[in-house]
DNA sequence: AGCGCCGATACCGTTGAAGTAACCGGGGTC
DNA sequence: GACCCCGGTTACTTCAACGGTATCGGCGCT
């Protein structure tokens, strides 16, 4: 409650290494949606976020493409765009409840990578080295 | 046990609609590996099947894009592919274990869709509504 | 001889998602 | 006046996945 003009709650910082850049979705199996459409909802779990937050981590990915993410998804009424009429231009992200309930399917996805993804990954390996 | 030759057991034969073509995965936002992949396990989930028994529910899938996703399965351990030498040829594709274990994923995402899927695309017509 | 079955493969075209680079407006700051 | 920040947009290019059509080889059937 220090610094939040406009009384919302802000969660902490996001990490830019939040996503390991060797397990893009060449490895991940899984996909919902759109290619950052599961991590864009990673990032926004905690609560809203504004879009150059959100570049943080995902620095992968550019404005543009990040941009048509974000738009997709609130069509879909995963998110709503907040735009706040300050100057500097601040808008926010925030999941619908919608958007929530994809959060149980990508924390199972995730437990299937950490336990199973080894084992495809050492099998997709195992191939290209017998029949290369 | 009347007409199994080789002595395994086949089950039964899968319904040519199985899938929904007004749900092909433009509106289910979920995606395991390729754009067939999930539909091949789901398919595979009750036993071996051959090819042209899997182009039965997918006949939307041409031959070449079967064989291709069949392969990259395969390369992946997803699936074990056993070619018979007999005339006419007879080739099986079984489940792995690994394979089977996307089964409880594929489930909660279908779960999912069932209680989820209306809303996004009620939501995704009304913004179209709204902004054409 | 000709046709069909099974399980593919070869060749080629289309599509659409993703990436690159540049730019915008409007206010604040130096 | 020059520059930067924020939150994008526009135009152009690239690339892999996807799809369509044609064909194959070996055998059996008629």
């Amino acid at each position: 409650m220090t610094d939040s003009p406009s009384g919302t709650r802000r969660p902490a910082p996001l990490d830019p290494d939040m996503f390991d850049p060797l397990c893009p979705s060449s490895a991940m199996p899984f996909r919902v949606g759109d290619k950052w459409t599961g991590m864009v909802i990673r990032c926004l779990e905690d609560g809203p976020r504004r879009f150059t937050e959100l570049r943080a981590p995902l620095r992968a990915v550019t404005p543009k493409v990040l941009s048509e993410t974000l738009r997709a998804m609130e069509r879909d009424g995963l998110l709503t765009r907040t735009s706040y009429d300050e100057n500097p231009p601040r808008v926010e992200y925030t999941l619908t409840p919608l958007g929530r309930s994809l959060l149980p399917l990508l924390d199972a996805a995730r437990t299937w990578s950490r336990t199973h993804l080894p084992l495809l990954l050492a099998a997709r390996t195992a191939h290209e080295q017998e029949a290369p």
